[in-house]
Order: C-alpha cells, then sequence, then structure tokens
DNA sequence: AATGAATGAGACTTCATTCAT
DNA sequence: AATGAATGAAGTCTCATTCAT
C-alpha cells in the first residue's frame, strides 16, 4: 500500500513539497551547495515562499535532520547513562554486552528517516550537524578510555585498539543505514558483525595474557 | 630531518605554496566552500595568481588529491586481479587472505599525503571525488558478489555479512588514516582487527555448517 | 478621562487599528524601512488585511499624515494671504508682526496629531511629503524676497539673514513639536522666542541704519 | 580652475567614482533606500566592483561621512571642555560669549564636505549616524542644565527657553549648511543670529527681574 | 610571474502586493 | 472582513574567473 512515489509531489502539503523537494536537493548537493532556488522551483513554487514555512535555509535542514540527531543522541546517552551503572571494575569488558541489544533500537531511529541520517552523516557541512560522527565518536573513545583507568584488567586489550573497534562498529552501522539496505539485512548484518566482533575480541584478550 | 613545518612557505616555489594553502583551505572548509581567494592570500599572493598555474578551483583540488586516488585505485586493481587469480571455487573463502597482507601498502599509499586523503574522504563534494569510497564498496561488493555465485559452498556465511565486513574494514581503514595515527599503529590496529575479523567469521561459518 | 491607552488596541476599530500600529513602525522604522507585515501583526492582523482599507503602503502613510500637512499648509497660505494684504511697503516689516500672532494656532494644528507631524518631519523619506519642511522654508523665503523687493527700506536689514531668522523660527517650532514638550511650554517658548527675535532684530535694524 | 562637476566622473579613480556617485545616490535616496546597483552603475560599474574598495554598503556610507562626523564631534568637545575651564557660578552666562567665536570653525568643518553633512542630518537612517543632531541637542542640554545648577542666578531666564534657544541656533546652521549658501553668507547669517540672540537674551533677563 | 581591477552569475533573503477562499 | 499562500522583483553580497598591465 506503499501509494507514493519519491517524485509524487501532487497531493501534499507545501510546507512536505518543500521538505521532500529539500531533502532530495540536500542529498544531491549537500547542504551548502544546494540552491534554495531549485529547492523551490523543483518543489512547485518560486524561493521566497520557502520563507513562509522556514526561517532559513539552515532552519529547513533542521527541519529535515534534527528530529533523528536529536533522537539518536538522547538514544546513545541513556545507554552511556546505563553503563555507567555497571560495576567500575567490570565496565570496560562489558560495554559491548550492553551496548550491542541497543543497535536494533538505534538502527529504527536512525531508518525512520533515512535520507535524514545521511544528510547528517555526509551532507551537513556549514551547519550545527558538521561532524556528528566525530563527536559521537570522541565521546565514546572518552567512555571507553574512562572506563579503561578503572578497570581492573586494563590494557589486556590495547585500549586503541577496542577504541577504533568501536569506532569501526559505529561506522558501519551508519554505513548499512545509508547503503539502503532493509532493516532486517542491517540488524542481521549488525548482529553477525557483532559476534565477529566478540568472538575476535574474547580471542585477542585471550592471546594478550 | 623533517625540515619544513606546515605554516613555513618561505622557500618553496609558487606552485607549492598554493598547493599547501589549498590543502589546508580545503581541509578546513571542503572543495566547495573554501574560497579561492583565501587560498591566494594564505599562500601569499592574489586570486589571479593562481589560474597560472592551474585551470579552475577543480584542477587545483586535483593536482593534490589525484595522485593518492589513482595510486589506491591502481593498487585496488592488482589486488582484485590476485584475487581473479584464484581458483573460483575457492576464491570467496581466500579473499581475505589475499587482502590483508596487502594493507599496509594500502596504508602506506595513504599515508603519503594524509591530507589528501581526508579531502578525497571527506572534502570532495562537488568533484569527481565525491562517493569515492562509496564506489570502492561498491566495486568491492560487485567482486564479492561475483566469487560467491561461483563459489562451491556460497552462502556458507551470509553473503552480505561478508560484503559488510569488507566494507567495515575497508572504511575503518580510512578513519583510521584520517583519524591522525602513526603509521605504526594504524598498521598494528589494522592487524588486530583483522585478527579479529579472521577469528570471527572462521568462527561464524563454522557455526552455519 | 483620557481613557485609552496607546497599546489598548481591544475595542478599536479594524481601521483605526492598523492606523495606530502603522503610527507607530512608522515612527520606529521610518515609511520605507517599516515593514507592512510588522504593521498588520502590532494591529492584531496579517498584512494582507491591510489592503482592503487602503490601496498602498503610501496610501496608509497618508492616511496618517494628510490631515495634519493639508492643515497646516492651509494655515500658512490664510497667513500669507493675511501678509500679502498689507500694504506693500511696510510688508516687509510687518511680516514678524502677522506671523507670529498665529504660533498658538499654527502649534495647535501639530499637536493635534504629535506624531504625524513627526512622522512628515522625520520619517516621510519616499513619500510625497519628503522635503516638508524644506518647501515650507523656500515659500516662506520667496514670500520675504517678494516682499523685499518692494519694500521702502529693503536692505535695512539683510534680507538674507531675515529669510534665515524665519526658518530658524519655523524651524524651531517643529523640533519643539517633536521634541515631546506639552503645549503650554511650547507656546511659552515660542513666546520667548519671538520676543528674543522682535528685541534681537529691532536692534539689528536700528544698528544698520 | 575648479575644473570638475559633479557629473564629470571620467578622470576619476574607480574608487573617487564610487564614493561620488554613492554621494549622489545617498543624497537623493537616503542610505536605506538607495540601490548599491543604481551607485555602481552611475559610476560605471557593476555592484560586484563596489565590495573591492568597501565592505559593505555602511562601510561605503561611512567613508563619506565619517571625516566631517568624527571631526565635528571633536570640535564640539573641546568648545564643552573650554566652556567646563570656566568658574562654575558665571558658565551659565558666558556659555554663549564661549560658544559664537567657534561658530566660524564648526561652519568650516561642516562645509569642508556640505553633502556629507546633508547625509549625516538627513539622510542616516539606518546607520550609526541616525540622530546624530538629536545627541549633539542631548549633549548641548546636559551641558547647559549642568551649569544652571551651578548658576548664581538661575532661573533668571527659563532653563528651557535657553535649552531650546541653543538648539535652534544649532539647529539653524545645520540648516544654512545644507540650504546651499556660501561660506560668507553662511557666517554672516550666523553672526547676525548670534546678535540677535544675544541682544534678545539680554533683554529677556533684564524683563525678568 | 603576478597583480589588481572588474565582471557576471548566482547566493540567501525581504517585502509589498495579489487573490482565492 | 480577513486570512494565508504565494509571487516576483529587488535587496546586499560572494566568488570563480578573466585580462590588461
Amino acid at each position: 500500500m506503499a501509494r507514493r512515489k519519491q517524485s509524487d509531489l501532487g497531493d501534499m502539503s507545501t510546507r512536505d513539497r518543500i521538505i521532500e523537494s529539500a531533502r532530495n536537493c540536500f542529498l544531491e548537493y549537500g547542504f551548502q551547495a544546494a540552491p534554495l532556488r531549485k529547492i523551490a522551483e523543483d518543489a512547485g513554487f518560486t524561493s521566497g515562499a520557502l520563507f513562509g514555512y522556514f526561517d532559513s535555509k539552515e532552519d529547513l535542514f533542521y527541519a529535515i535532520t534534527d528530529p533523528i540527531a536529536e533522537t539518536v543522541v538522547k538514544k546513545l546517552d541513556e545507554i552511556r547513562a546505563e553503563m555507567d551503572a555497571q560495576p567500575e571494575k567490570q565496565r570496560l569488558n562489558s560495554m559491548g554486552q550492553v551496548y550491542y541489544p541497543h543497535i536494533p533500537e538505534i538502527v529504527d531511529i536512525l531508518l525512520a528517516d533515512r535520507d535524514a541520517t545521511k544528510l547528517i552523516v555526509t551532507g551537513s557541512k556549514g551547519t550545527k550537524h558538521e561532524g556528528f560522527l566525530d563527536r559521537i565518536a570522541d565521546r565514546n573513545a572518552t567512555e571507553i578510555n574512562k572506563a579503561a583507568t578503572q578497570a581492573e584488567n586494563a590494557g589486556s586489550i590495547e585500549q586503541q585498539t577496542m577504541d577504533i573497534l568501536m569506532d569501526g562498529y559505529v561506522s558501519t552501522l551508519f554505513n548499512l543505514i545509508t547503503s539502503g539496505k532493509d532493516r532486517d539485512t542491517i540488524i542481521k548484518c549488525m548482529e553477525a558483525i557483532g559476534r565477529v566482533y566478540e568472538v575476535g575480541i574474547t580471542a585477542l584478550m585471550k592471546k594478550e595474557k
């Protein structure tokens, strides 16, 4: 029953048509290079019309991206809180176990607007979302490093390696979202990768001892 | 003996000074948003001067990025050729074994100009290098899929999963390069991740049987 | 019993509310820079509503300013007529005597809508009222010059000086109106200044002989 | 030998031609309503050309007006300092005597660029010079009021009247400048008016006693 | 080899005004 | 009577690019 194709703008509200057009233009050109006039014209209006609905080009961009960005940040904060609730000494080791089960939730958040996700990751230069993934990665790294200093067997696996693995994990996640694969595939892939990581990391740790 | 700092433009040729300045500006603003005038001024010239050395802004960008882009593409082609030389039936399984040993070479290629690599991955919107990583990923996926259709035991591990794992691997590689870590750390991380992947994938395959 | 404050728009007619809001906006921004939308919104309507009552922004401006402008012009014409009724030879000398007694009337006209007066003087750039004071001054100057050529003792006081004195007088008058002082103070000031002028001019004339 | 008429832009530098054109446009339309494009075109260029010489429309406006504005403010500060050097008790009465002799200097400052003066007074809405005359008047009023509170015979003439007289004096001065009369006439008028004021005020004071 | 002047297209944004409802 | 949507012209400003010197 998915009745509406991407280019079928006929029966949408003006605001929605603008957003739909903006989504496509931002995806194609990125925030900075997407001309407002093209956004307006593709939506079937003149550029002045946009300003009846959005205060600025940036505002329009955020109308698309903020819902996803804010929701995912909130979810990550919750996960971090859950990690912090773990006993300090085992926190480092248990991070993966805490993290992985939340992956489907994160996937669902990002899939709720795949284009928005792609925009945040790929087309946000010149907006407040620029460097979004880097900030997430930084926070993860900080969390991991903090846990590592409090861990019993800190260093049994190189902290940097752990760091990179987590980054790679998150990065792969976003790649998957923007790659266009469907939800089930993404979840399955993430789980498989999760297993690969767990087995691999465990093996790595034993070897280090 | 690395005598020259990044900001020491005094004794470089005009062309090199322009390239050096462009490198920094492109990194800071991205290709589209970097003003030619700023590039010129930071190099100690006026913007007109650039056009004595480069036909256009794009040309200047490619002067920085093409060497890396072309070299890495060539290397990947070689690796692919090596894979194609494997017997069809085992090709799928052996891809990892073929791939991993070349990682240090790829690292060295990318590290030869870390900024250029970063530009290709991060700041190339609006140029022919836009989507560089995606194209590499696509080619990898095609190669894997081709191998899978010819494999004896295709599906012993989900083709898609393999695909994503390879993607994640490449992606992590580029992340590492642009993260600023030094060569030894990068190599070590890649090897560790390689081991994680191998152990994990092997375990996954046994489980599937 | 002045029951209504400036911001109490509740029980006014739509037209009056628009005019009231326009008055404030024109005062704050000037005619050109005052946005019609702000005028409308401050009045509690949308901008389209204005055009049910006024043909254009300019029309709205004139709805506020024309009553004052026209009344004062008419009054000045009457005064001029009264001057012209004086015998030619003494007309120059008697101009002041004719003029001064009318000042309170002029004051009352201008004070009937102090904001409108201010708008005409200060915020009318881009309208037909631009240069209103200059035009009045020009007419005064013409009148004086005409009288001077017919006067017995023309030049007993420099014609230009007389001209400027009259101008200064009018100018001071408008300054007083727009300065916010109350009617009594304004009248008193004008009378005082009138006496200063009379005494001063008389002295000047004696000296010239 | 004044060889150049206002419209003879042929042999001027680009910057000067832009300034000359801007002067005329600002005079005709005021700062806000003067279109940069017209300024540029009247000067014989495209609008982009202006930005090689001025950072913004405002900057261009100030290039014309600041020299006059700053010089006159400085001069008035000097005069105020001279007044402050008077013994407190006679300061109020001596203000006129201190002020009048400086009038020719002020006239010369303003006549150095009559158009700029006109712009500051008449066309500066939307710039930092908006309300220039009001600020000067305020400062004068403050000075007078201060002197009045310290005077021996404060109130022998109504403070407000004195205030208005001074304002009228300054106002007349600027009117004269912008009226187009020549220097000698202006000086002569100001002196005559000065005498009128002195005689008139003295008479007023005697009468009050 | 390099400058500095200038262009011309195009960027975002504002706003008076119209009109169907 | 009033709205709300939309227009279209115009606004300031940026920038890659050209070219005479």
